[in-house]
RNA sequence: GGUGUCAUAGCUCAGUUGGUAGAGCAAAGGACUGAAAAUCCUUGUGUCCCCGGUUCGAUUCCUGGUGACACCA
C-alpha cells in the first residue's frame, strides 16, 4: 500500500538530519514542506538542505521559488499531490518532512477550494483598511458574511481582509466556501512527530542562530534586502536583520530577536501540532526506535492488504 | 575592623505616608483554511533576606543577624 510518512517538528528540533538517514531506509526522496526553504535565495537563514545533504538524497520543493514569487498552502497541496502522482509508480513509500503546520495539514487533510483573489480586489480592500480602518471592514463584514463575522477573529487583520477579498471576488460568502472537510487520499498517511525538551530545544535554537550569523546570515540579507517588502523576507532572522541595515536596531539586540522570535515560532508549532492526535512523538535521538515504528507500521499496513 | 547604601517575580527594578505588591524583559497557554517562519488573543502568589520588637495589623518603622556593594582604616 502507498504510504507517505511525515516527519514533523517545531524548527531545530533535528528533523534535516533524521530526514537523510529515513530517506536512505526507505529508499526514497525527500518532499521538503517547510515554507521557506521553497525560496531559493534564503539559505543560510531557513537552514536549508545543504549541497551535500541534497547529493546524498534527493530533494523536492527546496530552493524553487524567486523571493518576489507568490505561493500558499494550497498551491504546496496541489504539487505535492502531482508529485506523488508521479513518484508513487516507483516508490511505495514516500518522505515529507519539514516544520510547516498548514503545509503538512494541507498535504494530509486538504485546504477548501477559495478563489484565488485578484491585484485589483486586493488592491480595493487594502485601499478600504487604510482609508477607513479595520473596525469599517469589520462591519462590511458583518452585512457581507454574518455567520463568519460571528466567529472571526476581529482584531485580525489578515483573517477579516481575507475574508472579505473572497466576498468581493466570488460575491458569495466565505463561509460559503469553508465545508471544513477532510479530503480524501490515495496513499496511506504515517505521522512521525520530533520533540525534545524545551530547554534542549531552546539551547538547540540559540545554537543555530549563532551559527547562522557566523554562516554569513547578514550578509545573505543585505544581498537581498530590495525584495524586502515580499512576503519571503516577512521571515525570522531576516525581518530582524533588516531593522539592522536600515541602523535601527544594534546587531547583538536583533540576534536577541531572532533567537526570541525562533522560539516562539517553535512553540506556535508544538500548538497547532499538539492538537494533531494522528501523530506519534520521539526523540530526534531515537533513530532506530522511529525506524523500528515505521518498518511495524509499514507490515502491518502490507498484512492488511493481504 | 569602622561607616554608609542596598536586599521585592527566573532577571533588572518600581512601590506600599503601616492594611501582604506591579512594570519591563524572560517565560507559559491558545486561535488558525489560498501571505502561515505570516497574523492575532490570553496569562504575574512572590517565604517582599532571617530572628525579634512596636502595632489591631509590618514587606513598609525599630533592634539584632546574614549577604552584596561602596567608602574609610
Amino acid at each position: 500500500m502507498r504510504t507517505l510518512v511525515v516527519l514533523l517538528g517545531p524548527t531545530a528540533v533535528g528533523k534535516t538530519e533524521l530526514s537523510l538517514s529515513l530517506a536512505e531506509m526507505l529508499g526514497c526522496p525527500i518532499i521538503n514542506c517547510d515554507s521557506r526553504q521553497l525560496f531559493s535565495d534564503l539559505k543560510i537563514g531557513t537552514a536549508a538542505p545543504t549541497a551535500a545533504q541534497q547529493q546524498r538524497v534527493q530533494h523536492f520543493f527546496v530552493s524553487t521559488l524567486g523571493l518576489d514569487e507568490y505561493y500558499s498552502a494550497a498551491q504546496y497541496e496541489a504539487d505535492v499531490l502531482h508529485l506523488t502522482q508521479e513518484l508513487f509508480p516507483t516508490h511505495d513509500t514516500l518522505l515529507l518532512s519539514g516544520g510547516s503546520m498548514m503545509y503538512i495539514d494541507a498535504v494530509c487533510k486538504g485546504i477548501d477550494d477559495i478563489p484565488t483573489i485578484s491585484d485589483e480586489v486586493r488592491t480595493l480592500v487594502k485601499k478600504q483598511l487604510e482609508e477607513n480602518g479595520l473596525a469599517e471592514l469589520v462591519e462590511t463584514l458583518h452585512k457581507l458574511d454574518p455567520e463568519y463575522y460571528t466567529i472571526v477573529d476581529k482584531q485580525n487583520t489578515r483573517r477579516v481582509v481575507h475574508a472579505l477579498e473572497v466576498c468581493y471576488m466570488s460575491g458569495r460568502t466565505y463561509t460559503s466556501f469553508r465545508t471544513q472537510s477532510q479530503k480524501p487520499r490515495p496513499f496511506r498517511i504515517i505521522k512521525i512527530g520530533l520533540n525534545r525538551p524545551r530547554e534542549e530545544l531552546f539551547q538547540r535554537i540559540n545554537e543555530r542562530v549563532e551559527q547562522m550569523m557566523h554562516d554569513g546570515l547578514l550578509d545573505e540579507v543585505r544581498r537581498f534586502s530590495v525584495y524586502r517588502h515580499c512576503n519571503a523576507l516577512n521571515t525570522v532572522g531576516y525581518k530582524e536583520l533588516l531593522h539592522v541595515l536600515d541602523g535601527e536596531w544594534e546587531l547583538p539586540m536583533a540576534v536577541e530577536r531572532i533567537k526570541k522570535n525562533t522560539r516562539v515560532y517553535a512553540k506556535k508549532q508544538l500548538t497547532w501540532f499538539r492538537r494533531d492526535e494522528s501523530i506519534t512523538w520521539f526523540h530526534p535521538d531515537d533513530v532506530e526506535t522511529i525506524k523500528q515504528f515505521i518498518n511495524t507500521k509499514l507490515h502491518e499496513t502490507n498484512l492488511a492488504e493481504n
